[in-house]
DNA sequence: GCTGTATTTAGAAATTTGTCGAAATATCTA
DNA sequence: TAGATATTTCGACAAATTTCTAAATACAGC
C-alpha cells in the first residue's frame, strides 16, 4: 500500500540504497561494504524496500542481487499527484 | 531538507491533512473536528507539515488558517526523480 | 557430509514518533 | 480588565523504528 511506500522512503539510509542501485544491481554484500551499518541492519532495510515494491531481489548462488524496481515510480507519481490534486492526463 | 519532507509524508494522518487541504484552507479547529486525534496531537502534525514546507499558516484573529503549499511539489518531484534517476528536460 | 562464505532471522537496547491531558499563550468582545 | 474561545506548548507514556550482536539458514566446493 501507499503507507509502506512512504514509510520506506522516510529513512535516509534506504534512500541512499535506492540511489546506489541506480548505478546498477548489487549484491547484499557489495551494498554492505558501502554503508556503515551492520549487515543485519542493511538486510532489514532491504526487506523494507522490497515490501514497498521499490527493489527486487534474486538469489544467485550464495549471493542475493538487489535491483531497482522502476515500475513503482508510476504509482509513486500518482500518489504524489493525489496528495496535491494535480491534473493528470490519463484516467 | 529532503529528510523532513519524506518524514512528514510518512504519517497517514498528515497525508490525510494534506488531502483535506486540497478542498481549500481550513483553521486548526475545523481540521481538528474532522480527525479523531486530540487538538494537541494535530497541532504537532501541523508543525511537522509546516517545517517540511508542505503547508503554510496564517493567523486570522483567534484562528490559525492552514493551507497547502503547492510550490513544494516541484522539489518533491525533483527528489523523487532523483531517487530513480529519471531523465528530465530542464536541468 | 564438512567447511567456508553470504545472507537472513531473532532478540534486545537505544532512539524517535504519535499520542494524550493539563497548562500556557493569543486574541476577541464586553 | 475579565471572560470566552482558539491554538500551542509541556511533560509523560506507549508504540514503532533503527541499530547491534549472536545464532540460524542457504549455498558452493571439497
Amino acid at each position: 500500500m501507499s503507507d509502506s511506500l512512504f514509510k520506506a522512503l522516510a529513512d535516509p539510509t534506504r534512500r541512499e540504497v535506492l540511489r546506489r542501485l541506480q548505478a546498477g544491481p548489487a549484491t547484499a554484500g557489495e551494498l554492505a561494504e558501502e554503508f556503515p551499518q551492520a549487515r543485519a541492519t542493511l538486510s532489514h532495510h532491504f526487506n523494507v524496500l522490497k515490501n514497498a515494491g521499490l527493489v527486487r531481489s534474486e538469489r544467485r548462488g550464495q549471493h542475493v542481487v538487489y535491483s531497482l524496481n522502476t515500475s513503482v515510480f508510476e504509482d509513486l507519481a500518482r500518489m504524489m499527484a493525489d496528495l496535491f490534486r494535480l491534473e493528470r492526463r490519463s484516467q
